[in-house]
RNA sequence: GCGCCCGUAGCUCAGCCGGAUAGAGCAACGGACUUCUAAUCCGUAGGUCGCAGGUUCGAAUCCUGCCGGGCGUGCCA
């Protein structure tokens, strides 16, 4: 279903011409028969080899050892017979054996139109065919804060989870909120040791407690809501009340963070309710049943290694406590129960150990193991001016999500989050982040769009009016620059499908400083409004295109595409 | 030790189901504001794609080994 690396195919009316004609030429014993592969073609790099280009001819050769270019020509003929000069202008073999095409005017004029009738939707596609996708994402325990590793991930999850709604996938976005075991644990003793030190009881603070200021805080509110309640009572069944309310108080400033970076998740999904309505006894019953499990030293072990894991895996422990490995393998259970295709883990680099054991979960409990991809983000270097910002999540003092967004906007955060491919580190430089110049990709890309408008607000204050798509005329647009933008309009559809394909948002905001280098370029040099009105009426349209285009990239990255700035 | 990821311009990185002269941003240097927003544009310079083999007509891309960096390898999360 998915691909990773990104193959591409384009969905215009070349890979038709172009598939046929292989089968013409193989019909007529031009090139071999069996398995005709599909053609891929792809925009040049380079204006001089045309719109598009396919090494189809040199594919074919290889296979029967024969000259790609004596291939590429009888390819050609056929092409030629076939489209008639209808949509290829012109076609030329070169280099090794490549098939170069130029497109015709009225291809690229139909281009053009088809984006002005059907506006943002035109980049869609619908290679997911409303297939039901899960992408799980942040998942932050409720001990603390969010910081910026976890805004990566947030950027990261909820862009993927647009591109591919816009490729035809029924998506969910959830957040498993790790609300049981020893951590939660250790944040309820954290927070009753402070608390208890501010009725001036010197309490042992815990050996791997939760040293954050914040802790502090919520020490406080508890003291100013309960008054003296935990004081006297019994350690245990305070501390667990106390957890309850501590991690409920930090997992509303999560959402209260994640809806401010715009974020929203269809589910928040309780682990603890795994517990309770015995989803993950049940889980374990399955597996047991299945011979998946077995008893040892007292603990009672999972079978991963002979599903491809290193080793076995303890899911019971011998103290009678489940790892939290138990309640994964419940939540996946339940994940696919609810009816998913496909189950998309968005995780830190640091969990890449847990990738085997889980899709071998994920096999025991009876899906494929690429019914589950994970997703591992890398690291968050925090820059300030090129210089680390101190951070020691030892002492609890790190920087947080929130001051973050507060310093450099939420724009720019996801944006800059989402320049990378997930699996390299990042640098974030707050000083560049920040900044409103050309060091900054945000602004770049912004601005071009609001220059859009802003020729769009004059042409309006002008009186200029443009026709229906239909009646717009579009010959006056001559220059190679406005073809390089159509070029780049044409090819957002690409670059969705196979960000989708291949699980890389990233490529998005890649295109998007493209386009908007040609853009600004184009800007300068040319005028948009003239005294001429069927250039400036085909310009303008152009430029309506190039609007699209932008904003729905940015839509997708999840960054607002400003009118004016 | 074993496993995974990374190593491309001074810096940060794209490109990687093999394909034409390896790209971009920043930094450096030189230019462009009487024009729809200079948060912009144009130009110059910058490379043994970590090293060594292999497969191929063709390798940054695939395979093997090595070097360097990161992470993992818990009855932790």
């Amino acid at each position: 279903m998915f691909r990773r690396g990104g193959e591409q195919k384009l969905k215009n009316p070349l890979t038709d011409i172009i598939s046929s004609a292989v089968k013409m030429a193989a019909s007529d014993g031009g090139v071999p028969q069996d398995e005709l592969p599909v053609p891929i073609i792809e925009i040049t790099r380079d204006r001089k080899f045309g719109d598009y280009a396919t090494n189809i001819a040199m594919v074919l050769a290889s296979r029967v050892n024969e000259d790609p270019r004596v291939i590429a020509d009888k390819l050609v003929e056929w092409i030629n017979k076939t489209d008639g000069g209808k949509t290829i202008h012109d076609i030329q073999i070169a280099g090794p054996g490549f098939i170069n095409m130029t497109m015709t005017e009225d291809f690229w004029a139909g281009t053009l139109k088809s984006v002005l009738t059907e506006g943002a939707a035109y980049a869609d596609n619908n290679i997911g065919q409303g297939r039901k996708v899960q992408v799980e994402f942040v998942s932050a325990n409720p001990t603390g804060p969010l910081h910026v590793g976890h805004g990566r991930g947030a950027a990261l999850g909820d862009a993927l989870a647009n591109v591919l709604a816009a490729s035809g996938y029924d998506i969910s976005r959830e957040y498993y909120v790790n609300d049981a075991g020893n951590q939660i644990d250790t944040l309820g003793r954290s927070v009753r040791a402070r608390y208890l030190e501010l009725f001036g009881k010197e309490e042992q603070f815990p050996e791997e407690g939760y040293k954050g200021e914040y802790i502090r805080d919520i020490a406080r509110t508890l003291k100013e809501s309960r008054g003296d309640d935990y004081l006297d009572g019994k350690p245990e069944s305070d501390t667990g009340e106390i957890a309850e309310y501590a991690a409920a108080m930090i997992l509303d400033d999560i959402k209260d963070d994640l809806e401010q970076f715009g974020i929203l998740f269809d589910r928040w999904f309780s682990e603890r309710s795994l517990f309770d309505n015995g989803d993950v006894d049940r889980a374990l019953e399955d597996l047991e049943g299945r011979d998946h499990l077995y008893r040892e030293e007292g603990a009672l072990w999972f079978r991963s290694m002979s599903l491809g894991d290193d080793k076995d895996r303890v899911v019971i422990k011998a103290d009678g406590s489940a790892t939290y490995f138990a309640s994964d393998l419940a939540y996946h259970r339940n994940k696919f129960s609810r009816g998913f295709d496909k189950v998309i883990n968005i995780w830190g680099a640091d969990h890449h150990g847990y990738i085997e054991r889980m899709k071998a979960g994920v096999v025991a409990v009876g899906k494929h193991r690429d019914d589950l991809e994970v997703i591992l983000v890398q690291l968050v270097n925090l820059l300030r001016d090129g210089k680390p910002v101190a951070m020691s999540t030892r002492a609890g003092e790190f920087v947080t999500l929130r001051e973050v967004l507060e310093e450099v906007g939420r724009d720019a955060a996801r944006f800059i989050f989402l320049t990378r491919k997930a699996d390299s580190k990042l640098d974030f430089d707050l000083a560049v982040a920040k900044a409103r110049s050309n060091d900054n990709p945000v602004f770049y890309v912004q601005y071009a769009h609001a220059r859009i408008c802003s020729i769009l607000r004059n042409a309006e204050e002008n009186g200029f009016k443009l026709p229906s798509p239909e009646e717009i005329s579009l010959g006056a647009l001559k220059l190679p620059e406005e073809r390089e933008l159509i070029r780049h309009i044409a090819a957002l559809p690409d670059i969705i499908e196979g960000a989708a394909m291949a699980l890389e948002p990233h490529r998005l905001t890649n295109y998007l400083r493209d386009i908007s280098t040609s853009l600004h370029n184009y800007y300068y040099h040319h005028r948009v409004l003239s005294d001429d009105p069927s250039l400036t009426e085909a310009r303008l349209a152009l430029m309506v295109a190039v609007r699209i285009a932008i904003a729905k990239g940015l839509e997708l990255v999840g960054v607002s595409a400003p009118e004016r700035m």
